[in-house]
DNA sequence: CTAATAGTGTCTCTCAGACAGTATTCT
DNA sequence: AGAATACTGTCTGAGAGACACTATTAG
């Protein structure tokens, strides 16, 4: 930036939340009713905007997740998705909106907090196919969201996160073939996981369904990047043009 | 975003450009002088202010591309790299500034624009090591911005943009190495890239050093997205904790 | 016993990395 | 010829994918 001679225009600011989790073993996004006027009713990312004009962008997002979701914010990484600002993305005027993406475990349905209506997991499958339809432009942002969370799971060991403390192989093993949208070969999966230096260790054991071996237990490991990456398979892509 | 009973501060928003080019084998960055206070004098990324309140991020980012560093605009892929907003890192007040990172092939030393006092490539090095002190968090953002391009050269064939409309095997080469800032093994360099489906094609021949066998000229194939990816060796990296 | 899930061993194919060797130009 | 750069062939080791096989539980 160098020159301010000319006043510039201001802008309003928002955060929109991309929140997943894993829920029946599908991959599912928070939604919040929309208390107010533009989409009323409609459903749409939690998220609002900057309260002062010194507020601090994570942390005005960490507060809308816990205002609107009551998600204990603390416990959520949030990183940075990207920013939507196209004019006319909100009726209301020139607002310009940082997305963030939090991958969470297993959490309790949220009790509707204080600025929603409700809030409530949808499949994001609903909402990718526009079966579930969105207000503003946030379809497009919850696809980015999904996009960026399968891009980060073969890099870092973010997929734990997505489990509870203490998990087994094969439910890690759901949460990759959940955000990936594939089937993956249980004896490999095992294999590379165990092999992945630092990604899981071992506690205890114990039994989980009604039938079968019991699976041993197993707690997120020290490294967060993981190195060698775990690969996801080749899409049947047709050639992409640039 | 939810809710709007209260009146929303409003901030000021700024793009900033990442451009980086091969020059002479190295990484260069393009920086112009500042002209006014803060930091006048100093270097800083190109880059300004919203012009109007309605204009768009994308098409503020290309506009302060040719009037701050006179390049055409319309050659240049940009791509968003962030959001750049905390609290006091600009002395003027609230100022939050989207980041775009664009790759160039070589070109002319800029002239400098309408806006800038001067403008001119810098080795990128001399920034990060710090040697170059920059404006704002400018250097923060030309760090995320070549970490941004590193990732990008293995999975998109943007690389071939470092280079003119037509280079040899070798000087695509150059391109990795000057970005990911290692040496790699031509012969094996070499195989790798011919055997990338739609990576890059050929067009004839000339002769290029004083000396040597000529080399065969390519173009940009038709692939954005390259699978297999080129791989980055890896990293001597001890465990990182997260 | 069977059914079901957890975990192991092993084969094959591909590919990255190392590097010897060949081809084509210059002086 | 010798030097320099472009390009090819081949070996080796690591790892992904396929899948037969063993282990441990419930009923």
């Amino acid at each position: 930036m160098t020159d301010d001679r000319w006043v510039a225009p201001a802008v309003l600011l928002a955060v929109d939340l991309v929140i997943l989790t894993l829920r029946r073993s599908r991959l599912h996004v928070l939604l919040v009713e929309r208390g107010v006027e533009p989409y009323r009713g409609a459903s749409a990312l939690p998220g609002g905007f900057l309260r002062h004009p010194e507020e601090d962008l994570t942390a005005a997002a960490h507060r809308e997740l816990s205002e609107e979701a009551n998600l204990d914010a603390e416990t959520l990484r949030l990183e940075q998705l990207g920013v939507y600002g196209e004019p006319g993305r909100d009726p209301r005027g020139r607002v310009v909106s940082v997305a963030y993406l939090a991958i969470a475990p297993r959490l309790p349905e949220p009790t509707a907090g204080t600025d929603a209506a409700d809030a409530r997991w949808q499949p994001v499958d609903r909402v990718l196919s526009g079966e579930l339809e969105l207000a503003f432009d946030h379809r497009r942002i919850v696809a980015d969201g999904v996009e960026r969370a399968r891009v980060t799971l073969e890099h870092s060991a973010i997929a734990t996160a997505f489990c509870g403390p203490i998990f087994t192989i094969t439910e890690l093993q759901e949460v990759y073939e959940a955000v990936w949208g594939i089937p993956l070969d249980p004896r490999n999966f095992y294999r590379k996981v165990q092999k992945t230096d630092g990604f899981i260790v071992p506690v205890g054991s114990a039994r989980k369904a009604a039938t079968g071996r019991p699976a041993r237990l197993f707690k997120a490991g020290p490294r967060a990047v993981l190195y060698p990456p775990m690969v996801r398979p080749a899409e049947s892509s047709s050639t992409e043009e640039q």
